[in-house]
DNA sequence: TCGAACCATCACATCGATGTGAAGGTCAAG
DNA sequence: CTTGACCTTCACATCGATGTGATGGTTCGA
């Protein structure tokens, strides 16, 4: 598929899905006519880029964790450096401790909301949208 | 306490103590010379709010949230307007897709070292230095 | 063959978080 | 009284992610 699809179907902006080949995050093949050429997989991993980008991870540590996180795992140990696990190691925690961080206050959110809703009458919920993919990031803030 | 001790014992720069407070997210005193005055409380806050920023919740967020994170809770339901109760809901909502997004990437990462670790020797742990506080970020990425 | 709808690259703007430094006030210790 | 270590405000710079638009090539259908 070429950029316009790409970007409809992984909800973005055609200028992001260029930045992030720029940044080497993706690396799609180009038709005779310089166009680029997307497979199905793609979707899946903007999704999961976008996801990571949204936790906090800088493009530069992204691109060196997700060749690690490919199946098959084997084709990928010849990447192993020492310093590229110190540098997973050192993210992983950092992933952690997000983890804790983000959980601990959306508990008390959740909790605060609780609160707030056992004094006032709660509303019926709305039917849910498709489920997002593996690594769909949160909509955006704004 | 002043900006200074502040910053060594929350490990953050005074130019952010300041820009926190230009963006709503805390209010010291002033000392009768303008100088900020800080009780003890805020070593804990700024750690939260950093904690927060790391995952990716910007200030404008982090300002609406952070009342209701406090104890007691009864204090602040004056504060429960249906458009902020709103936001929380939004919020929450985001915070564990991000907690999600990140456990699944965290937990791949970990087993892609725990794979590469089951084909080279480790090494022995060093004892670890202090845990940090309730809202403790990560280290930086740099 | 012409226009619409794609695509390409390039450059510049914006936005939030952060760094840095200038210019000056306060205060305690020598 | 001066010096040094704090503090103040203000302004401008940087950095990464993203928006936007200019300029031009390709493809396809009317």
């Amino acid at each position: 598929m070429r950029i316009g699809e790409l970007a409809e179907r992984s909800g973005t902006p055609r200028r992001l899905l260029r930045y992030y080949e720029e940044q080497g995050l993706i690396a799609p093949r180009r038709l005779p006519n310089g166009y680029r050429d997307y497979d199905e997989r793609f979707v899946d991993r903007i999704m999961q880029i976008r996801g990571l980008l949204d936790a906090g991870l800088p493009t530069r540590i992204i691109k060196q964790i997700l060749p690690c996180l490919d199946k098959p795992r084997v084709i990928h140990f010849s990447d192993a450096t020492p310093e590229m696990l110190a540098t997973l190691e050192r993210e992983l925690d950092r992933m952690s401790r997000r983890v804790e961080c983000l959980s601990r206050n959306r508990d008390a959110i959740a909790e605060y909301l609780d609160a707030v809703r056992a004094t006032a009458p709660p509303e019926p919920a709305l039917p849910e949208p498709a489920p997002p993919g593996p690594g769909a990031p949160p909509p955006a803030d704004r």
